[in-house]
DNA sequence: CTGAAAGCGCTTACAG
DNA sequence: CTGAAAGCGCTTACAG
């Protein structure tokens, strides 16, 4: 190691330090104005001369525009926020990745905050970002928070994806982003009593967030439509902060009495790659005597869970989405919610060319 | 919607405006720099009275710092970029989210750039992290690419995850962190010899990264150490992008000519995926007859392939890990290598409660 | 076509 | 204890 006070440490202690606009123009032998004009390629900016005697001190020098400079000047960075309930989420990583590639498409750099579903977090994290002057916020948590609450009453321009605005005014354009999840509970029901199934057993999270109630609870109100009786539907929340480890949980439970003998809605693929593992090690049978579907169908799943049927949210398009929410918050316009169709994707069908 | 010219637009086109020092200093009558020195909490900023009042007006008129001026004036950002290969990888996911938890504990906020393992996007971030004066890189990528070799020669703070810094010079310490990837393919190949196999499969990317070439190499090298017959040896290299492909591809060649019987190593988690959904599919025997053990272990195979047996690699620990290292390059100093051990993680063995 | 100057929000010596 | 002033790198009217 070098010691403390060598050269070394000093020489290396710092980013290495790169040429500004001032330095350009005084090698150059110009203003600074000219240069930024020729940086940014305004309408007339230099004559054809002097552009080429400055482009050539910017390659010589490798000089770079400074973002923060020009963010302060500007009141504006092209940076938006990211906040998403817990990256560990194969869903959650999907919906970052797509959002992150459509921003950048459109000029602006995602910054990811991970809050795991902590308030605390949650705060600290929308606090750091206005300081950072982001122009919006895509959040992606269900958690309550002193913060989000003021952010919303503020007006900030933000996107919610998959979670609902929890502090949304009444009649006022949500700027959400996903799929209507009582209808797909509804749609989960339908695909179990086609098949015949006469005992279910809806799986979901206690003290879930409403998108996930709201499936459980869309199932349930289904099966009961359809002539269900109450005593035939095991509606079990099961507790645990993780869906795996609901999942888990609630397989435990379902496995509890008898052996089980039904259907079986699992309120995310998470709650149902739980479900799976406990499944295999204390032996709840999975296969057809005991249709399994999911809500989310993310492409992983296709990979990994082949036993899964799923109904598949278009994520992979999430990221288009929300860059146009973005827009018509950034045009000054109110973001309609956007709610987008799902689709059934059966055990095992999925091709693999579509997944490469 | 409203009409383009409505009052309403004007209002919400951008972000609500806030309060600034100059702002707090003039409604408190105090100088900015007394503000400043107040929030920043600096030795004898102020008398109580001064500080009362001021805090007061800051309260009042919610003022946050904005972190673009500050980063301005001291050219520093509290910013580290981290550029990841692909997202939708479990593993880089799990990399990239202890990494911004470590960060965030450490006081940074961490930009998230997906490079999609193309040396374009790779450069196009470099360059934007840049002009954005992040104070350190991690890379967890391992394509070449122009601007990663001027980084590099620049001396730009840069550690590395997973795969090592393709441009270190000879001898330079190369801030990498890892595993020992030979000697984790040795391991792969004894844990199968140790279990009386005597033909072997070895699933590997063509072209692959040098760390996974480097697992499947040292596993070929040590079953021929321990006297495998080359024709014993199956060292499958399948082209793809998404090593969920190449496993699959493998798989199938690996069934291609007779019903194979032998050990299995997958050079990754992603690997013994494809494999497995290959096997669901087509019925290759994946059951004691034919034990296959993978490199990484990611958390979420736990969960959703039992069946697995895997070298797990504390990715968890990855982020503690990186701050340090990044803490080094900004003392001045270079960071050493760090390699970290990996364990054995038998298929269905992990308790489920460690995993919640 | 080109430049001098103001100002974005902040920190930091330097005076008092 | 407190303030006036310079300056971080940039853009943008405003002159010429």
């Amino acid at each position: 190691m070098a010691s403390p006070s060598s050269p070394r440490r000093r020489a290396a202690s710092r980013a290495p330090k790169s040429a500004s606009l001032a330095t350009i123009a005084a090698t150059a032998g110009v203003s600074i104005a000219t240069v930024s004009r020729i940086v940014n390629g305004l309408p007339r900016h230099a004559s054809a001369e002097t552009e080429a005697r400055v482009r050539q001190v910017i390659e010589a020098l490798g000089y770079r525009p400074n973002q923060i400079g020009r963010a302060l000047q500007q009141g504006k960075s092209r940076l938006v926020a990211m906040l998403t309930a817990e990256l560990a989420n194969p869903v959650m990583a999907t919906i970052a990745s797509v959002t992150e590639a459509a921003l950048r498409d459109a000029g602006y750099v995602m910054i990811l905050c991970d809050t795991h579903d902590r308030p605390d977090l949650q705060d600290e994290y929308l606090h750091a970002m206005r300081a950072l002057v982001v122009e919006g916020y895509v959040l992606a948590t269900n958690v309550r928070s002193p913060g989000l609450e003021e952010f919303v009453t503020r007006g900030e321009r933000m996107v919610f994806a998959c979670r609902p605005n929890p502090y949304a005014a009444e009649g006022t354009a949500g700027a959400f982003l996903g799929i209507d999840n009582a209808q797909a509970g509804r749609d989960a029901a339908d695909y179990l009593l086609d098949r015949d199934c006469t005992r279910f057993a809806v799986l979901s999270q206690a003290n879930g967030s409403p998108a996930s109630i709201a499936r459980a609870l869309g199932c349930c109100e289904r099966l009961r439509e359809r002539g269900v009786p109450k005593g035939r539907i095991r509606d079990i929340r099961a507790p645990g902060h993780s869906h795996l480890a609901v999942g888990y949980a609630a397989a435990r439970a379902l496995a509890g009495r008898r052996p089980w003998r039904g259907g079986i809605v699992c309120a995310s693929d998470q709650i149902a790659f739980g479900t799976y593992r406990f499944a295999c090690e204390h032996g709840l049978d999975l296969t057809t005597a005991n249709p399994l579907i999911s809500i989310d169908g993310a492409d992983l799943s296709a990979w990994l869970a082949p036993w899964l049927t799923s109904l598949h949210v278009p994520y992979e398009e999430f990221g288009t989405h929300i860059v146009e929410m973005l827009q018509t918050l950034w045009k000054g316009q109110p973001a309609a919610d956007h709610i987008v169709p799902y689709s059934l994707r059966a055990a095992g069908a999925f091709p693999v060319d579509d997944l490469c």
